[in-house]
DNA sequence: TCCTGACTTCCATCCAGCGGAATCCTTGCT
DNA sequence: AGCAAGGATTCCGCTGGATGGAAGTCAGGA
């Protein structure tokens, strides 16, 4: 038997312990072999690094045999300040936006060139939307990350555009030329409101949650009915919940 | 410097790896030393690890030198499918009773000997709570904890009872005497109401979630002042929330 | 029954991880 | 400024735990 560690992969034990948890990051459920392969490593290596997250219990193995994300991680998440904090004190106003919409209301963080969705409440008639919290979609591809990509640095928009040389959906721009005065638009107006833009028959209107250094942290939304887009009261609503957000984040003035 | 593996620390590099996680269970933000008293690691390992993990992104270093759990962990906590679909077809009906109520509404799930919260959705002026997402309590200190415990193995209660020499709150029974009929009562009600018993002038109804295996796999509850304990909407809708989840779950008659 | 694919166990090799100690850096006190 | 104390970082020679190919086991399908 020729074991030895040899040569081949330069990682650590810990890149690959961190690995394995990578696996999950694109399927819910994963067999030993399928976490290997994305993993890329050998399956007796697999094997024993992912036993060991099961004994600390981060990973689970189900009775059919496949392994899923523990709720020892997800105890672990949870405990993100950002999320934490900035779900904490918002959650009371996403009520008061679900409760006059009935629609989907939607808190979002930059990550990367990505929005991260913190929490999505969804009433049970609401238009369907991709969003799901923990998932991340393009920044320039819904009203949140509109918003978000409006007061990022500018050189974001530029690694953006290079990153997207075809278009994601079917009305969304991808081009610097159609970009650069909608998010001035956006700057100007203080939030972002659009029609049938994002998904069909949809209204939503965004706006920006600043912290106390007067930094954009983050963004509310509501995704209505396209009919609604006539209704006054919610771009008014998703303004205010915003500002009495940051406010609670320490904002001033 | 003699500075071989030699004697001394059992544990493989993936436990150590685990074991600076674990640090970040009691604790939101911790200086490097915190980090390697908690996994009782040596300073300069438990350096090299967290450098490793912070590479990753599972933990973060503020501008204030402490570290904290990154956003990373959290995209892969929210991924774990129990919490998720849960929470998922859990919160239509949790936003229901939050507005009949406006008061603390709870989702939560047996965790060991302890109840784990999943949700929370508290109003402006609800009964302060101590439960937090992702905290635990004792079984028996709570609402929901009682309902878990009453449809659980009746070996966990031998098990709860002998790991509770003292009492937990005030008005908590921990004793066999005391819990073996308040138990059964809960069961042959279908639910647990209770005034001023785990919190002061609190009233709280809690009823168990059931799967499509009939198993009780969580339990939700309100947690009211006091003075709404003669409200009989409140136990009723806690059940018809109760049943509506478990029917979503799959749960048949 | 045989075959295929997925999972589990084995073990000789050897280098990656180890951690004590020295060093650097920061903060607070005199 | 000078000093002390505590924390963070870097160094480096030693060695035993991690490694991964291969063989063995198991389950299901043809």
């Amino acid at each position: 038997m020729s074991g030895n560690r040899a040569a081949g992969d330069e990682r650590s034990v810990a890149e690959k312990v961190f690995a394995i948890a990578d696996a999950f990051s694109s399927a819910g459920e994963l067999s030993l072999t399928e976490i290997a392969q994305r993993a890329e490593l050998p399956l007796s290596t697999a094997h024993r690094l992912v036993a060991e997250w099961v004994e600390w219990g981060g990973i689970v193995r189900g009775d059919d045999g496949l392994y899923r994300v523990g709720m020892r991680l997800w105890k672990l998440g949870v405990r993100a300040p950002t999320a934490r904090r900035l779900r904490g004190v918002a959650l009371p106003f996403l009520e008061d936006l679900y409760e006059l919409s009935r629609e989907n209301v939607h808190l979002a963080v930059r990550d990367g060139l990505g929005v991260l969705y913190l929490e999505r409440i969804s009433g049970r008639s609401a238009v369907p939307v991709i969003s799901d919290i923990g998932s991340r979609l393009p920044l320039h591809a819904t009203g949140v990350g509109l918003v978000l990509l409006a007061w990022s640095p500018p050189e974001l928009l530029d690694e953006l555009v290079a990153s997207s040389p075809r278009k994601y959906l079917a009305n969304t721009m991808t081009t610097d030329a159609e970009l650069r005065p909608r998010l001035a638009e956006i700057r100007s107006a203080g939030m972002a409101t659009s029609v049938n833009e994002m998904t069909q028959d949809s209204f939503s209107a965004a706006a920006p949650i600043r912290d106390h250094t007067d930094a954009v942290v983050a963004a509310v939304s509501i995704v209505a009915h396209a009919d609604r887009s006539s209704d006054p009261r919610y771009p008014l609503a998703v303004g205010v919940a915003a500002r009495g957000i940051s406010r609670a984040l320490g904002w001033r003035s």
